[in-house]
DNA sequence: TCCCCGATTAACT
DNA sequence: GTTAATCGGGGAG
């Protein structure tokens, strides 16, 4: 069993930190764009802030699969966002990908973004999925490393390089520390 | 059917 | 720091 499937049955609050520095990778028929995750948050079925509070839908429905899909959602009408589904069947969690400092594809990943700021192309949950080339929801409940995008092993990232915090943007459970993000990385949101 | 609001972003003052 | 943009999800009636 890999590492990364390993790290997928965990409990997303677990898998969140555990995810920083792989690397999410696509297929794209412009080329290949891949960038390192550098900063998640955990989204657990008992969590107000998370969709899967409320019970299985037919649009949270991916959360509660098996660890190891995707879960994409549209949000403020205009933006999407990209979750990596972990823990077990019946279980609704995921981790949200955040942010990305991009590493391959740079120019795609530009023309995706309309902007050529490197620092600016995916440091946001949005950002990152517009990136990547993510604007519609079709790849999500899709088995990640079988479809157009992959997660591959990167550099560790230390324990002490690790910094929680506060999520960003929610309303409710705001004062739980389950984002994560590598300390001093110039791509992160919204370092504290 | 109606209504509120959101795991955001960019462009403002 | 504030706010418009823009629309689907899901609870209420």
């Amino acid at each position: 069993v890999s590492k990364l499937s390993r790290i997928l049955t965990l409990p997303a609050l677990e898998a969140a930190p555990r995810l920083l520095g792989w690397h999410l990778v696509r297929q794209l028929p412009q080329g290949r764009v891949k960038l390192k995750i550098v900063e998640t948050e955990a989204y657990h079925q008992d969590d107000p802030a998370s969709h899967s509070f409320r019970g299985l839908t037919p649009r949270t429905a991916p959360m509660f699969q098996a660890g190891g899909r995707l879960y994409v959602y549209f949000t403020y009408g205009m933006h999407y966002c990209v979750n990596i589904v972990t823990g077990g069947e019946g279980v609704g969690e995921a981790v949200l990908l955040r942010a990305g400092e991009p590493l391959e594809g740079l120019d795609i990943m530009a023309k995706n973004r309309g902007l050529q700021d490197i620092r600016n192309l995916a440091n946001g949950p949005g950002k990152l999925a517009q990136a990547m080339g993510i604007i519609d929801t079709s790849l999500s409940g899709k088995i990640l490393n079988k479809s157009s995008i992959f997660l591959e092993m990167g550099q560790p990232v230390e324990a002490s390089a690790i910094v929680a915090g506060p999520r960003i943007g929610i309303r409710r459970a705001v004062e739980q520390p389950w984002r994560f993000y590598i300390k001093g990385n110039p791509f992160v949101s919204k370092p504290i």
